[in-house]
DNA sequence: AAGTAAACGAGACGGTACGTCCTGTCTTCTT
DNA sequence: AAGAAGACAGGACGTACCGTCTCGTTTACTT
């Protein structure tokens, strides 16, 4: 008779499709050329929903936007293992440029940031997200580290923002584009200046 | 040669005072703790002045902003030259971030770039003023290719991207502070990446 | 050979505390002062009640209220036989003034009445309840006409409405009290136009 | 060299075709047939007019509603003088019952009339016009009493009451029209009472 | 000095989005 | 089955902000 931590749920449950009917909605709204402006009306009413439903899960409209960029943008780029630093580099750049600079994408994240700074809860969400990216390219980092590729005096977390900041930078200015080549010649670049 | 480029002007001249006023009350609002909101009717009722003076002179919220923030962000860092590459960077990059993480002006700067992100006014000074910036950093590059200093299969621009990237990178997220260490470190790293 | 008229009822019996904690809650918050919204989720949950067991016995919000009201103000008010119309008049309209006169039950009313007016359930058990309401009080004016103390030409349904008409309208613009002293003049006043 | 009260008005004055614009819409809306729902939002949309705008004059949907009624019933009854009070009440209570008894005057009066049960702002214009309206009445009966033809000992109130209460009983009920027929008997019988 | 043109402070306007609230229905698990 | 819990679509509420449009006033240049 131990067992006490009762009562599961009551209730209906979340509707897991409206959840991605609304995620898919923001992404495909946000990613809408032109200045067209991502209204939670409009996205309720794309999605098929109530606006209350959206408001149940989310605390405000910049918080579905960071969730929907999450989401799109979370295809996990593989941690490459090429056995050199700048290989290790180039591979994951390549795929980290070829995803953000898709036109759809660049345009999310674009939003996105945007968004970030002006609701506190999407900027709290988008610290997380952007926290977790950089952590994926510190280990690449670091496992160049322990292969004697990075002097020790090197500041990985620089060279982490040298990297995420050119794509971000690129991607908020537009002055130009994100394409593999310019991610190898980053991968060459701070891979020389590790060593 | 009457010439015809008449009618010199009539009526009352634009108050310099207002226009003054309008871009300090921006800036002052703008970098307010707290999210206070910045809005026409704010600034206007702030700045002692009708709303149709501020839609007079700028097309639209996002251009008045990205005005003040220029004016506000505007002091020219000066070139420097000691001579050489890892020198002049340092002096630049270090005055350069000093001015942008100061905590005012980085709040002007992150609210700038998202209203950068909808408004198209904003984003065409956004534009411009980037530009403008690049082009100084740039002409450092190369006043130290000239030297000799950077090799010649350098992509200058994209030295130039990470260096600002890192900046607004920082900025945006607010990860990691903008310090004169920081500054000195990316010199560094930048110059030994040119050689 | 059982015959046929089987399963007489199967499952749970509708829960009569539920539907006493429903109708009870709805006169409370009714009653409340300070415009307490009420509404069905109030009442559920101040009932402890789930809303589906409400909507399962009850086509719509005004059709809980006004049953609700119908019970509270249902106290039958006995029919009295004084022996002459005036007498009759004065005991049935005290009796009725003095209970619709009660602050809890004039709230109650007032927003009973007010919901009959869009809801067409609430409408309908308004229009049933008045019917009912006047029967009662014809029905001692034409004992009167039996007993000669009521003219032929009198127009009993509109001596009817002259007395529920004060009762509704002090009580919907509370512009004067529902009292004995009320009651008695009235009494008197339409004993002496049927003559 | 006196006056000192200055500043009459600055800015943009009322849109006095918009505020008819919205009254009349609000009448219309409200005097339709079946249960329409009166919104703000329709209101605007068929005035063409936006929703501040009516927010900024009034406190809330009941206050629009009863000023419109307001308006809309406020077509003044003339005071009669045909020298007797039963000619005065019957000309007064025929012109009344007349004009509230036309469907879109009840109509409008019907739903006026519960929207005063919930909204406090609509209660006070109620209450105020109800006043005004019982004045009149009043006003009349005073008359026939210097005149001699109303006994010293009746309530001059609850004889307006019984007369406003027939018809406002009967329009929100519905259960008896309002016709001339009606009014001659209600003046008939008041005069009777009176006496 | 009178006339004319533009800029100004004030503030109402049409429109659009926000986030909250409520209704009546639907779903899940429990009794 | 009926119940408590609670999610859902729909839609109205009242607020906030944008960019525009009057007002009446003030400042400058032109006759």
């Amino acid at each position: 008779m131990t067992g006490e931590a009762r009562r599961p749920h009551t209730g209906r449950r979340r509707n897991e499709a409206a959840r991605r009917a609304i995620l898919d909605v923001a992404v495909d709204l946000l990613g809408r050329p032109g200045d067209t402006p991502v209204t939670i009306d409009t996205i309720a009413a794309a999605a098929g929903v109530g606006k209350q439903t959206i408001y149940r899960w989310w605390p405000s409209k910049g918080a579905v936007l960071l969730e929907a960029m999450a989401e799109h943008a979370g295809t996990a780029i593989p941690v490459p293992d090429t056995g050199t630093l700048r290989g290790d580099l180039e591979a994951f750049l390549t795929a980290t440029f070829r995803a953000a600079g898709e036109r759809l994408t660049a345009t999310v994240l674009r939003h996105s940031m945007a968004e970030a700074q002006r609701d506190p809860h999407a900027r709290e969400q988008m610290r997380a997200l952007i926290e977790t990216r950089r952590r994926v390219l510190r280990g690449i980092l670091e496992r160049g580290r322990e292969r004697g590729e990075v002097s020790a005096g090197s500041d990985l977390d620089l060279m982490v923002d040298q990297a995420y900041g050119v794509l971000w930078y690129r991607i908020l200015t537009g002055h130009a584009p994100l394409d593999d080549a310019q991610a190898a010649e980053l991968a060459r670049a701070l891979s020389a200046q590790a060593g």
